[in-house]
RNA sequence: GCCCGCGUAGCUCAGGGGAUAGAGCGUCUGCCUCCGGAGCAGAAGGCCGUAGGUUCGAAUCCUACCGCGGGCACCA
């Protein structure tokens, strides 16, 4: 019995009460009823606060309520006791039988067990990073990877079509600045105060040069020209390999220049202008975002006859619908937090619903801390941990667990010597560990020749055996509220919390027979459950991107 | 000044109104004659930033204040 048939069986019964008089319900049966996992073991295998919640409604004391609803819910199959407690709760305990059952329905779902069908027909475009090409990856970039890749991971699992899309930011003053620094580094010249300053330019440089010798000879503006678009290109493909080797892999790399040249801003302007919210000032043409809650009105383009960063973004949102997104998520960092009130007024200003079609969820920065002393990192001093770097000292896995299992708004420190020093104290070893011991159970089993044979969920009655079912009935709700929150921390949570519920089974609980013994039918069932957790570990790492070994 | 986020165990952090506030790391004590000890069992450690409010019930929601981080361009 899972916790969702459960909740339908507390409604019926509500609904059952109400039909014969028992009981009156002026705004009617509450579509959801919460059934939640009690901390305490004491207080059943379920517990739900129906009654508290109800007694006002319908004019009684929750404990009355709650005898009303109990007597009633003793009736149904697979409920073998409900009491109640303190100021109202009931408190439920399922049958083995019926909890048990649980394990043939995780095995025979596979993969598909945990998703859902609750963002089924909405197509999300998830973007996140979205980092200049001006320099490498680097850790602070990184937690978007982690985040973005499992958010997009989750919702997924929620039914949704979900595109990954990183915006390249090829265009603009950085650009140029970008490329002088390269060229004055090909020249042994002073890189600009403004510039970037890293190692990397260097490297850049030399690699431009010794490709190519005869650009040293061209005109300077021509010079500058190929350094600049040499250094993005090269600089670009370094982005790109970093995240193929973090496993982070984008549907689309969507250039900022392509929106310019594609005249897309130009169409931009024609949508908002027949929206009505565009007028000129002082020369320039301006958004009025303010019509939507925003500070101040955006310029598109300026005085000069150039458009803004602000147009392309415009032009960029109204792209993504009419590629027919339903939701464009924007993962940003704090420090881009001044532009939600703008991208949501220009979702407005296209006649869209900003509370619907486009979130930005905002991320805190990751404080990155060596020898007790802060890190800064900078891409123009040149102050840099790259990911490559930090991957090749962690491991991908560790890494993108690390970073993933902490909410995004949540602020992170990062000990660098913690992470580098692939210690087992980081709790991805601790989940990939249970899926391991079970994959071991599992092929020791194969050895032996036991097969799970047919399932008899009425023996596994084991105080722990019925913690770890009940642990494994929780992850369709974790997946499906991860995905409704865009929290995939929750998954990783959720795994650890379960991991944990395995370890204490196996340690009490012996899954194959010992020595002489024969298999009994406990031993079966008890297969059964190993392979059901194993399913479950397996399915939730996969929602973060984090491998699941047989070995370790 | 205004806006956003965060203040929970020594440290890093979970806890979307429920019962006795949790985990990992660190400290201390036990457990390997058979399925992986990267594990398990136990101990110590908390005015959940402060003060009010809403509620049968608040770490959770609201207000104010304090502290930390970030943001307030015809830059990108």
């Amino acid at each position: 019995m899972t916790p969702e048939q459960l909740s339908s069986a507390v409604r019926d019964v509500l609904t059952a009460a109400v039909d014969a008089g028992d009981l009156a319900l002026p705004d009617g049966v509450p579509t959801q009823v919460t059934v939640e996992r009690p901390r305490n073991r004491d207080h059943g295998d379920y517990a739900t606060n129906v009654a508290l919640q109800l007694a006002k409604k319908a004019g009684t004391n929750p404990r009355a309520l709650a005898e009303l609803l109990a007597a009633r819910l003793r009736q149904v199959g697979g409920i073998e006791a409900v009491d109640i407690a303190g100021p109202g709760f009931l408190n439920i305990t399922v049958s083995a039988a019926a909890q048990g059952e649980l394990a043939r329905t995780v095995v025979e779902a596979g993969a598909t067990y945990g998703r859902g069908d609750a963002l089924a027909g909405t197509a999300i475009d998830v973007e996140f990073i979205s980092a200049n090409p001006t320099g490498p990856l680097h850790l602070g970039h990184v937690r978007w990877a982690a985040v973005g890749d499992a958010l997009a991971r989750v919702l997924e699992a929620a039914g949704a079509a979900v595109t990954r899309e990183f915006y390249i930011n090829d265009r603009g003053g950085q650009m140029d600045k970008f490329g002088a620094s390269i060229m004055a580094r090909a020249l042994g010249e002073a890189v600009p105060e403004d510039g970037y300053h890293g190692e990397y330019v260097n490297e850049l440089a030399t690699a431009i040069v010794n490709a190519d010798p005869g650009i040293l000879e061209l005109p300077r503006d021509e010079q500058l020209a190929r350094f600049r678009e040499d250094g993005y290109r090269l600089q670009l493909a370094e982005q790109q390999a970093q995240l193929e080797q973090f496993r982070t892999r984008f549907d689309v790399w969507y250039s900022e220049r392509s929106l310019h040249d594609g005249g897309r801003v130009e169409h931009a302007l024609d949508v908002l202008r027949q929206q009505g919210h565009l007028f000129e000032a002082d020369g320039a043409l301006w958004m009025r975002t303010t019509d939507f809650g925003d500070d101040k009105d955006r310029v598109l383009r300026r005085s000069n006859g150039e458009y803004t960063y602000f147009a392309a973004d415009a032009a960029y949102y109204i792209d993504k619908r009419e590629r027919g997104f339903d939701i464009c998520v924007y993962l940003l960092g704090a420090d881009h937090h001044g532009y939600i009130g703008r991208l949501k007024a220009l979702a407005a200003c296209a006649g869209d619903d900003p509370e619907k079609n486009i979130e930005i969820p905002i991320g805190q920065l990751v404080k990155i801390v060596q020898d007790g002393q802060e890190l800064r990192l900078s891409k123009r001093a040149g102050t840099m941990l790259t990911l490559g770097q930090v991957v090749e000292a962690a491991g991908v896995d560790a890494l993108r667990y690390s970073l993933c299992r902490y909410p995004a708004e949540s602020p992170l420190t990062l000990d660098v010597a913690q992470i580098t020093k692939h210690a087992p104290d980081n709790p991805v070893y601790y989940v990939q560990y249970a899926h391991a011991r079970l994959a071991s159970i599992l092929r020791n089993a194969a050895e032996l020749g036991v097969d799970k044979g047919e399932l008899r969920p009425e023996l596994l009655d084991h105080e722990r055996e019925s913690l770890l079912l009940g642990a494994l009935a929780e992850f369709p709700r974790v997946i499906a509220t991860a995905a409704e929150l865009r929290e995939p921390h929750r998954v990783a949570r959720y795994l650890e919390d379960t991991a944990s519920t395995f370890h204490k089974f196996y340690d009490v609980c012996r899954v194959l027979p010992m020595g002489d013994e024969t298999a009994t039918d406990v031993h079966r069932a008890r297969l059964w459950l190993v392979e059901a957790t194993q399913v479950v570990l397996a399915n939730g790492l996969g929602l973060l991107g984090v491998d699941a070994p047989d070995r370790m």
